[in-house]
DNA sequence: AGATATAATGAGAATGATAATCATTCGCTC
DNA sequence: GAGCGAATGATTATCATTCTCATTATATCT
């Protein structure tokens, strides 16, 4: 069986994927936390042939469909996720640990938000900043 | 005159400011877009004599003190910003054009937050992606 | 002030992620 | 199955960011 394929769908009608396309596609729904190209590049290597290249450009293609986002890693790295997973983050300034929030605080302020703006959102990234409580502790020595 | 100085200062009580960290500081509070550390470095040369790593180091560590923030630019660079300005964008996934948010929506959120996690935020990053209704047209031809 | 310890700076080299090349292969239509 | 544009991959080129280390500024103490 050929099996699962976290069927290729968004607000955005997008073309259809090439097997490459879908593959990182679906590589990045397996994965519970966000991925870097260079990551992903290696966990699909696993599976198949596949080229560094395609990766990326695969990664390009599918944000610019509205598939995925991506982030700023603490690394300087772009970690990519789908989508659907509406999740955010408390990111410490110090250690660079994140801390997924429960929920998205937002989804109804973008449902207000979209009516009164001439722009279609796909959708939104939002992060808070600070320091964790063991460093912000640290701090004040 | 030496003049303005946009009075380091924040919610973060943080250490003082050499003399090139505040001229990092203020060059950033000198623009009204986000500028990247190459831009800066650019834009500071030409009135005194500083050094790239200068530039970054200094960009870092006024990261960590929360007094600025970074986020991705189109072409993969960081672009950075004061904390003070919050500002949020809708980016177009097809031309990359940022039309800007005319005030934050979760200034307030964020009040609200705060108390209920075990962690001091110093800032948050926001934007919303999608189609700038000129693109979006364009789309379904 | 002079001596000393510590942190900041800068020129340049090293790193590493991402983009560009270009020859080859794939997917489709006729 | 020939024709053709898009996709792929091995490789190289870019270029933002980090690292090294010698030099210099700043703070502290006598
Ligand atoms: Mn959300
Ligand atoms: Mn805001
Ligand atoms: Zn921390
Ligand atoms: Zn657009």
């Amino acid at each position: 069986m050929k099996s699962d394929s976290p069927s290729q769908e968004s607000a955005t009608h997008s073309p259809r994927l090439t097997r490459h396309q879908q593959a990182v596609f679906d590589g990045l729904h397996q994965q519970a936390a966000a991925l870097s190209a260079q990551e992903l590049y290696s966990l699909l290597r696993q599976r198949q042939a596949i080229g560094l290249a395609t990766v990326y450009r695969a990664l390009e293609t599918l944000k610019l469909h509205g598939l995925i986002k991506s982030r700023m890693g603490a690394n300087g790295e772009a970690l990519y996720s789908p989508v659907v997973s509406d999740q955010h983050y408390l990111t410490c300034l110090q250690c660079g640990q994140s801390f997924p929030l429960d929920h998205c605080p937002i989804q109804e302020l973008e449902n207000h938000l979209q009516p009164s703006v001439p722009f279609k959102i796909y959708y939104h990234t939002l992060e808070f900043f600070g320091l964790c409580t063991p460093c912000a502790d640290t701090k004040g020595t």
